[in-house]
DNA sequence: AGAATTAGTTAGAGGCTATCACGAAGCGTA
DNA sequence: TACGCTTCGTGATAGCCTCTAACTAATTCT
């Protein structure tokens, strides 16, 4: 689907050929991980798949870990564009939109939605280009987190009332996040309560997210959708003042 | 530290010997899993470094899905321990020394926590006494959402005021969520309202510890454990009304 | 057409899980 | 105490895996 090597430069034959030997190399590794996990990919598995007999895949990625960071790097690379169509789709699409957007995406394969934020392993560090798109993504969410409600919030009934309470710990906080946004988002200048709420949106729905789709809400019948749907008004009802 | 095999039975000097190799495999294993991960977990590097060849763990653990299976029913133990004494702490205890103690448990071995709540492997299902120790865990839970704040929030300065806001998402949620906590803690009635609570506690906390843990913070100089405060006392803030 | 680059092969080292058959302890009991 | 049964640990082996090295074959460039 996204075909994130075939279109790369494609000058000479050769190039060709490579990039897009390298695109199949990928496409098999996702099917591994979405049946199996990324902790049983197998470089031998893919080259058997492909007809070619093992080491090849050498001359094509340096080994498992070049493969998997590429794969990561795609899966932030998809989120970014998921992220960015939602923000295009209307002229002040806000969080409710990100919301949405990242739900599908989520569900849409939920083994690359762990390839960016599950389980760590120690003594990995993601490459900078990597975490500049992660960077992206965090400016993007800063913008939809600026922008002020269209006509209050979209999905919901509430009338944005209980904007008052300040509890002493989000005061802590808010000092803590005090002009914070020039590391963040390349040089975005945001107040606390942005930031804030760009946290609270981030970790509210990442939580709800993780634990359906791991499963963990298995045994128990709800419906997560609502429970996302239900947090997102929440965080829709505390909206910026203006 | 906690000797969960040290002391089971011990009558003949074999299981006693028996009970106490089991225990420091597991230790090594634990060790391994905090400098490099589950995925990284290996039986023979085990053996070897307690001095005996391969496949003599063979006779302890029927293999490393066994073992590790026994790694996470030892975590998902663990917690409910840590959640049973801060229930255990105050006669009122409620979600605010749940919170404290669910973050202390997180921060002390993230990889524990992440072989509970991490990335799940597509193939695998936990064994009956494993959920039945999960469910302990959301019977606690649910216990402190249920349990009024002793004499308002405690770590927070907030009266809570701001209980009467019910967006259409939340009652749509709660609608599917009454009368449904029969099945999670064994028979425990609960009104939508705390199942509601409870599991915005959950997923809120989790969202923060499992950024926080995985390093997704780490750029952005801001304190995880104030944002974690914050979200809590905004859970807080909407209380029980009695 | 010849030379240089690149693709793919087999062989092999070293790691892992897991099974098997065998010796060597230990334990309960006659 | 001495016998027999049970259990522990071993080496050997099969089958995976990653990754390196040397060699062949194909392709592209000059």
């Amino acid at each position: 689907m996204a075909d994130t090597d075939t279109d790369t430069g494609a000058k000479t034959p050769r190039e060709r050929y490579r990039a897009q030997v390298r695109a199949e190399i990928k496409e098999r590794a996702w099917e591994q991980i979405a049946t199996a996990g990324a902790s049983a990919l197998s470089l031998n598995a893919i080259a058997k798949q492909m007809g070619m007999s093992g080491p090849a895949l050498y001359r094509y990625f340096a080994g498992r870990d070049e493969l998997i960071t590429e794969l990561i790097r795609d899966a932030y690379r998809s989120l970014a564009d998921t992220f960015r169509a939602a923000s295009a789709s209307a002229p002040g699409a806000g969080l409710a939109e990100l919301a949405r957007a990242l739900r599908d995406w989520a569900l849409e394969d939920p083994q690359r939605y762990f390839l960016i934020y599950g389980t760590p392993v120690p003594g990995y560090h993601a490459p900078d280009d990597i975490t500049a798109i992660a960077g992206e993504n965090m400016a993007m969410l800063l913008d939809a987190a600026a922008a002020p409600a269209p006509d209050g919030p979209v999905t919901s009934t509430a009338t944005s009332t209980a904007t008052s309470a300040m509890t002493s710990a989000t005061t802590a906080l808010d000092t803590d996040l005090e002009g914070l946004g020039r590391q963040w988002a390349d040089g975005h200048p945001a107040p606390a309560a942005h930031l804030h709420r760009a946290l609270a949106f981030w970790t509210r729905l990442h939580g709800i997210l993780s634990l359906e789709l791991a499963g963990h809400f298995n045994g128990m019948g709800f419906d997560p959708g609502l429970l996302y749907a239900a947090e997102l008004d929440d965080l829709l009802a505390h909206s910026p003042p203006h």
